[in-house]
DNA sequence: AACGGTTGCAACCGCTCGCTT
DNA sequence: AAAGCGAGCGGTTGCAACCGT
């Protein structure tokens, strides 16, 4: 049995609003509200429109305080930090940008960010090959030379991750805390409380899903997952997990394997960048939790346990500039694990 | 001026989640 | 417990504007 359509496809409008569209949506909303039922609001206000576009057109476009373009530094390393720790949760880094939408974000990434990330690769890559290659081609070879099953002619953004452990799906909350422990352990991050070992070598980690990661992963000291630019470097690594499931190490190689050549000058390039950020982020994040929390690898990290659960990403520490309408709009627990990144890139 | 390629962004599509019945 | 449904999310597409030749 199938999904039943929202609405009646045949007898709705598609493409851009006119405005009178938008002038007949954005009055009715702000004397009214949304009713709680997108799906009726149509209907109700004679507009010939699914619901769903209309949720979208206030959402993105309409509603008071949106801002489009122009993204400033400090939101490039905002968006670029949580990308690294949460990964294309659009929403939820919106909800950190105040009259930044999911839409905008999203696609700011997916062309100047990217750009703006690959434009010296591009450069090194053709001084070293044929010339001529676009973005897009160059993408798209990438992604033909490194397929990954079920991506078909997908761009891959991050062609940087070692391949992913085998562990059990996450099943309960603190299971995806842990699940997202591990995974921002795998981008070096570093927790308060862990195994010296990992400390000392962010390539070689421990996971252990008995300890309650609510308890020892405060999020003002969240700076402990940046990665370093060497702990990016999983092109030169293996992974591979004891049998227990429960302990997994990645090891150094000699250099790159077969399978990553062409991107390693992406990798680093990546590395490179978020590694020179990092003082900037660390600044944005000053802001954002609070300096006296902020660690960067040199300094503390010590007030760790006394602090919020990670796995709940509403009970962090929001920059004050978030308004009471994205605050309103932020969601309750993202459910973030390794195994629904679909943006990674894990070789095989 | 004309044309082809590229970019930026609005909008659509399909899926998952969570609530209700 | 299971099915139905709406909301919300992320990925993708379509197209107008822009740019270079």
């Amino acid at each position: 049995m199938g999904r039943a359509p929202c609405c009646d496809k045949s007898n709705v409008k598609k493409g851009p609003w006119s405005p009178e569209e938008d002038a007949t949506l954005k009055a009715y909303i702000e004397a009214n509200g949304t009713g709680g039922n997108w799906i009726a609001l149509p209907k109700k206000i004679g507009l010939k429109r699914c619901g769903k576009s209309c949720r979208l057109r206030w959402l993105n476009y309409l509603r008071p305080n949106i801002r489009h373009g122009g993204f400033s530094e400090e939101e490039d390393n905002i968006i670029c930090s949580l990308y690294i720790s949460i990964g294309s949760r659009w929403s939820i880094i919106a909800a950190q940008l105040p009259g930044r939408t999911d839409n905008d974000i999203k696609n700011y990434w997916n062309t100047k960010f990217k750009k703006k990330l690959l434009g010296k690769h591009r450069k090194d890559q053709q001084a070293r090959r044929a010339p001529c290659l676009t973005f897009k081609h160059e993408m798209k070879r990438e992604s033909e030379n490194y397929p990954v099953p079920g991506m078909v002619n997908q761009v891959s953004h991050w062609p940087l991750l070692p391949p992913p452990p085998v562990m059990p799906l996450p099943t309960t909350h603190q299971d995806t805390q842990d699940s997202v422990r591990n995974f921002l352990f795998k981008l070096g991050g570093r927790f308060s409380g862990d195994h010296p070992q990992s400390t000392t070598n962010p390539m070689n980690f421990r996971y252990a899903p008995d300890v309650p990661f609510a308890q020892e992963q405060p999020y003002e000291n969240s700076m402990n997952i940046l990665p370093s630019a060497s702990s990016l470097s999983p092109l030169n690594s293996t992974c591979s997990q004891v049998t227990d499931g429960t302990q997994f190490t990645v090891n150094d190689v000699d250099g790159p394997s077969d399978m990553f050549q062409g991107l390693d000058g992406l990798q680093a390039e990546l590395s490179e960048l978020i590694y020179s950020n990092n003082q900037q982020i660390f600044d944005g994040f000053e802001g954002f939790y609070g300096t006296d929390n902020v660690v960067d690898g040199s300094s503390t990290g010590s007030s760790s346990v006394e602090s919020s659960s990670w796995g709940d990403i509403n009970s962090l520490s929001y920059p004050q500039t978030v308004s009471g309408f994205e605050a309103s709009q932020q969601q309750s627990i993202p459910q973030v694990s390794i195994y629904d990144e679909p943006n990674y890139f894990w070789p095989q």
